[in-house]
DNA sequence: CTAGTATGAATGAAGG
DNA sequence: CCTTCATTCATACTAG
């Protein structure tokens, strides 16, 4: 909505004071400090949208309310979350990665030659065009394109973290049954006695 | 030939019925200086809104195609609208209405997290869906829960024009007598005098 | 500080 | 009604 409600105000986003080590973090979040000062609206941090990303990438699209509250419990470990935000990032994870998508389709079209930087935001698909999806891509709903009931692997053992850099294929549509999912076995394999920094920075996402 | 989506059928209920031939809503008043430029969607006015949150709050849940039509028809004075625009509005205003009031006391109580929230905002569940499979006591879609033919005001007078600063939104349920409601009287109770910015921003809610 | 980008949050619009 | 997609708005973040 335009109008906010509610949170802070707006003009002290200029003035917030970054977090540099020597906080509450003690010992300095890693890559982009994300410890926000004021709680206006999540920021994840980095560990969080690690493992956010690397479910995504391991075929989570539209998690259940069961999976978000098992997650969102688990990254709580890493910081301030909520469940809203574990639905919101994977709503707006899918849907950015479809619309990038749709952009380079579009610019498929070579009909024109023109120069567009691929990462601009602002000529998006003409106004009204999705009423009748007739297109080519995107089209996912129509044919279940599954690969297979595959488990998808859901427990993540932890690997060179490092290799979450690019989500390439987003190659999987979630299979959800009637809301209900497997409820594999939730074992909380806390990883410890690991030499780590803060927190067990591994993605074990066992817990789902 | 301007491009007008004309795809106004085919909703899902017998409600809100087709623009027939346009109306007279032509302006574009843009109220939050965020009117869209195209057509794509709907953008409702700061004033539009707010009549239709008054609504909601007087107790309308789902209004009747007939409804649906006066309503629309008024609030096209403040700007472009469509019938249809209406009958979402109101669907996903009381699906999200519900959605947020949910409690977050899941059986897992993370309450060993001396993790100092500073937070002291509410909980609110994600947009989501059926979150929880908690055994709230809102589990009544099989009954009608009707209330008594009250006579909800329908008529609501016009205030300060600054209460609607925030419906706490907690008892109100739509309380419709078989699809008819008390189409009451119409009393054009005009409060002239009050400081009023642009448009006669009054909430005369009478033409129901 | 200003401009531009990335992305969390919100909500209009459908489909089922 | 419920679930999901698409689009938009607001804001955190970053570069200049």
């Amino acid at each position: 909505m335009k109008n906010n409600m509610n949170m802070d105000e707006g003009i002290s986003s200029r003035f917030y004071v970054k977090p540099a080590g020597g906080g509450g973090d003690g010992g300095g979040v890693a890559g982009k400090g994300s410890m926000s000062s004021k709680c206006g609206r999540w920021n994840p941090t980095a560990e969080q949208v690690k493992v956010l990303t690397e479910l995504f990438r391991s075929g989570l699209r539209t998690p259940s309310s069961d999976q978000i509250q098992k997650i969102s419990h688990q990254l709580s470990f890493y910081g301030k979350i909520e469940s809203k935000n574990v639905f919101y990032w994977f709503q707006n994870h899918k849907a950015r990665e479809r619309q990038k998508r749709r952009k380079v389709s579009i610019s498929l079209d070579h009909t024109h030659h023109h120069h567009h930087h691929q990462q601009q935001q602002h000529f998006i698909l003409p106004p009204c065009s999705n009423y009748f999806a007739d297109d080519q891509s995107t089209t996912n709903k129509g044919g279940t394109m599954e690969l297979e009931p595959e488990r998808m692997m859901k427990t993540l053992q932890l690997f060179p973290l490092n290799s979450i850099g690019e989500t390439e294929g987003d190659n999987d549509h979630q299979f959800r049954v009637n809301g209900k999912q497997y409820e594999e076995a939730t074992a909380f394999t806390y990883k410890i006695g690991t030499k780590m920094e803060h927190p067990p920075l591994d993605l074990r996402l066992s817990f789902l």
